[in-house]
RNA sequence: UGGGGUGUCGCCAAGUGGCAAGGCACCGGGUUUUGAUCCCGGCAUUCGCAGGUUCGAAUCCUGCCACCCCAGCCA
């Protein structure tokens, strides 16, 4: 397995204590705060806490971390659960939250008071602010220091009883304000909140910090190895400082990883709450949305996604991962996996003239080129069938291989035609091709020698349905929208939707079921829509297009 | 100018003193009833820079440089 996916610094730690014995039973845990959801950052959080516990035979918990009930609330939770278990992961026991140990971590506060290393401080926040220094200047102590333990307990005790106003009273560790790191300048442990929260109601009006919170969480728990992302690492000695003054016997330890950055892509909760208060997107689950939600809607796989995960591995290096990174996941999983279906999405009529008008034919097409074992479908072939536009010129150079006047070109899994004319409607555009079939060239070339060049897609004009096709892009056109001074609304791919309202698509597509994906043969990979999608109301998705170096030689000519 | 991190190919990333894996992207060529897939080949004399130690350094030492994070009663 560790070949499989190579090695990672975490992997090695773990390994190493579970070689020496210090370490027994992995526990490792995803400890989301559910104030929105969760993108493909998290996916990459999710996949290392897991798949590390998986590997060494541990476990990991699913903990929501919510010491903020001003930003939290039911619907996140919900969907942060959704998300999680449709990535494949299934987190051990009950899901935990932070605020399950509030009695307890309360207890603990009144520790740290008796034992003169916790006091109630009466700065305002702006004060405090002023009294914490700066990056190069040390900070100054608070007046209320150095009240005695009697008083701070009184003082503490009324804080709970809501005998204070919100930002009047904070709880605040004793540890230095002559501290390099600032998060060491005596931190705030309990802060007043006067505001229901989403799992204790009412009964709480202070609320313990991130800091006073985790490491205690983790410790309940018994999680061995806490890991989270980089900017975290300078709160590490504060974490150890709290489980080294409490009386605690579990040792978790916190270990910090690279966050994920992807080009082409936001992954700021703020941000991408912009984008749907702007209506520059539909929602959470929008499928340009680098969520969950919306990576599903879209048309990823939880395959895919984790495939990626191996993919970029886990560092303590911060870099931006190439998005094509991603869209290579994806197409390798729906390669490997997607049924091969015919939809033409800008369809022009072609009409085999040498056929009689009520000529009617079935094929059986496999499911797969590569996969026999997928099955075959069946398809029907008549006089009038549609291509797509870009699948025919009047003429062009040899380096176009599809249908141009007077040449031939293989229907994919059908016959050889050859094209005569065309007829334009009063606009002036193409309307329909008049061609002629070339006889017994199904499954062999024609017999007088002269080949097709290409191959293109079609479907049958009688039996075809219309179809809605989404074609779905890049939502930025920007590789770092919002990096420095960029303002990433700036950025906005005005591309990255386009509604083809009448695609027409084989017969066998009204039989899909929703979230289903196919490869439209020569387009991309398409999936039926999560919710908009039934036999009466074909709707489908483009998750990705297919490589494409005929555009390529296209723009570079 | 304080503290904490990170620097290996365009991007991600192995490598932990013995002579630069792999993936993505890109460029050639082959197969192909998807201009897809697949297959073959190419792609860092060099590891942020400069010194030093060593028979030997991406790996050890010294100095420098660049970038990221921290001054919420957010997480």
């Amino acid at each position: 397995m560790e070949n499989e996916i190579g090695n990672n610094f975490l992997r090695r730690i773990i390994r190493n204590d579970v070689e020496s014995g210090e370490v027994t039973k992995v526990v490792t845990r995803f400890p989301p705060e559910p104030n929105g959801y969760l993108h493909i950052g998290h996916a990459k959080s999710i996949h290392v806490n897991f798949e590390l516990a998986q590997e060494f035979s541990g476990v990991c918990h699913l903990r929501f971390d919510d010491t903020n009930p001003e930003k939290e609330c039911q619907e996140y939770i919900d969907s942060i659960q959704e998300d999680v278990r449709w990535l494949g992961y299934e987190w051990h026991g009950e899901i935990r939250y932070a605020s399950n140990y509030f009695e307890q971590l309360y207890e603990w506060a009144c520790d740290l008071v008796d034992q003169g290393l916790a006091y109630v401080c009466d700065l305002s926040p702006e004060e405090s602010r002023e009294y914490r220094g700066t990056l190069t200047r040390p900070g100054v102590d608070s007046p209320y220091r150095n009240r005695s333990s009697s008083e701070n307990r009184d003082l503490l005790e009324r804080m709970r009883q809501g005998e204070f106003d919100e930002g009047s009273r904070v709880l605040r560790a004793k540890i230095s304000m002559a501290s390099p790191n600032i998060n060491l300048r005596d931190p705030v442990l309990y802060r007043i909140r006067k505001h229901e929260h989403h799992q204790t109601g009412t009964s709480w009006v202070i609320y313990p910090s991130y800091d006073f919170a985790h490491g205690q969480e983790d410790a309940i728990e018994g999680i061995t190895h806490s890991i989270c992302t980089l900017e975290f690492e300078d709160h590490r000695p504060l974490y150890d400082w709290f489980l080294d003054h409490l009386p605690i016997s579990n040792r978790p330890r916190q270990f910090e990883f690279g966050r994920l950055n992807t080009s082409y892509t936001i992954t700021s909760k703020r941000k991408l709450g912009q984008l749907i208060e702007k209506n520059i997107v539909s929602g959470w689950d929008d499928p340009r949305m680098p969520t969950i939600a919306g990576m599903r809607r879209r048309g990823f796989t939880p395959n895919a996604i984790r495939k990626f995960c191996e993919m970029i591995g886990t560092t303590r290096s911060d870099g931006v991962v190439d998005v094509a990174m991603l869209e290579h996941a994806i197409r390798d999983d729906l390669n490997e996996n997607a049924p091969r279906a015919m939809a033409v999405l800008r369809p022009i009529k072609l009409v085999l003239e040498n056929l009689p008008e009520t000529y009617c034919e079935e094929f059986q097409a496999p499911c797969h080129p590569n996969r026999p074992e997928l099955g075959t479908r069946k398809i029907s072939f008549s006089r009038e069938l549609y291509i797509d536009e870009d699948d025919f010129r009047e003429e062009a150079n040899k380096k176009y291989k599809r249908l141009v006047i007077g040449k031939r070109v293989r229907l994919r899994n059908a016959y050889i035609v050859q094209a005569n004319r065309v007829e334009r409607d009063a606009d002036g555009n193409i309307s329909i091709v008049y061609a002629d079939l070339i006889p017994d060239t199904l499954g062999s070339d024609p017999a007088d020698g002269v080949k097709a060049k290409g191959v293109i897609h079609w479907v049958c004009a009688k039996t075809a349905s219309r179809a809605s096709v989404r074609l779905y892009d890049r939502l930025f056109n920007h590789p770092s929208p919002d990096k420095g001074d960029l303002n990433f609304l700036d950025f906005i791919n005005e591309e990255s939707i386009g509604i083809l309202e009448e695609a027409m698509v084989e017969a066998s597509l009204t039989q899909a079921t929703p979230e289903q994906a196919f490869q439209f043969e020569r387009e991309g990979y398409f999936v039926a829509d999560r919710y908009d999608y039934s036999a009466d109301n074909l709707v489908f998705n483009r998750v990705i297009g297919l490589r494409d170096t005929w555009q390529k030689i296209e723009e570079g000519v």
